[in-house]
DNA sequence: AACTCGGGGCA
DNA sequence: TGCCCAGAGTT
């Protein structure tokens, strides 16, 4: 396991390699983010910064959204992918925002993953950029940065990567990590062709060391 | 724990 | 043109 002074470099090398490295989606309130992170599962940011000009400016609040039918919203946001059950969700979502909390967004953890296609990571998300509450949303490049470079066990499941994080890093960076190891590993430590052979933290690299031993990098 | 949803992007 | 990518929900 890499130690809390390793994780802390390895983040930094991260930010000098990315330095532009901060939140991708494009969002003017709680609201807007919400909507945005929750179209962005399973799909890439870029893809959800196409339709969202477009979508926020018909669509400003969740009375908005329960106003169409469903068929209609999944038009608005069908390049995206999985547009049923994300328009289905959206609305869901907005129904509850109105009944339980006067159409606004909640503030809490706990209370964002209770809504419709809201997850750990879309809360996470949520909390930290738009309120301001530090967290680590663990997405799959998280994940896997994660587990290459050795910060957590390969088994450890999405909570346990989470709190480890928060346990190696102070507070005050989880946000920066965050949005770093994001670019790092869509970028550079890439699921399928990893750029190890030059990348600036192999030598503290678990993963890289061992794929450039068994030749699995040029 | 494994599977599904559905597009875009890239080799 | 077929494989890979990205979370949440369901069973």
């Amino acid at each position: 396991m890499l130690s809390k002074k390793a994780t802390l470099k390895a983040i930094e090398v991260m930010g000098e390699l990315f330095p532009e490295a901060e939140c991708e989606l494009v969002h003017k309130n709680p609201f807007e983010l919400l909507i945005a992170v929750v179209l962005s599962a399973q799909c890439t940011d870029a893809l959800v910064n196409r339709v969202t000009p477009a979508l926020f400016e018909k669509y400003q609040s969740p009375y908005d959204y329960i106003k169409v039918p469903v068929e209609e919203l999944e038009n608005d946001i069908r390049s995206i992918g999985l547009f049923r059950s994300k328009a289905k969700n959206i609305q869901k979502l907005s129904h509850s925002l109105i009944n339980q909390y006067e159409g606004q967004v909640p503030e809490t953890r706990e209370e964002l993953v209770e809504l419709a296609g809201v997850g750990r990571k879309t809360a996470n998300v949520v909390t930290s950029v738009a309120f301001g509450v530090p967290a680590i949303a663990v997405d799959t490049h998280v994940e896997r940065v994660s587990k290459r470079l050795g910060i957590c066990r390969w088994k450890d499941n999405v909570k346990v990567v989470e709190e480890t994080l928060m346990n190696k890093l102070p507070e005050h960076l989880w946000s920066d990590a965050h949005h770093r190891m994001i670019f790092f590993g869509r970028y550079h430590c890439k699921a399928q062709s990893p750029q190890c052979s030059i990348c600036p933290l192999l030598e503290d690299c678990r993963e890289g060391k061992k794929r450039m031993k068994e030749r699995l990098i040029g």
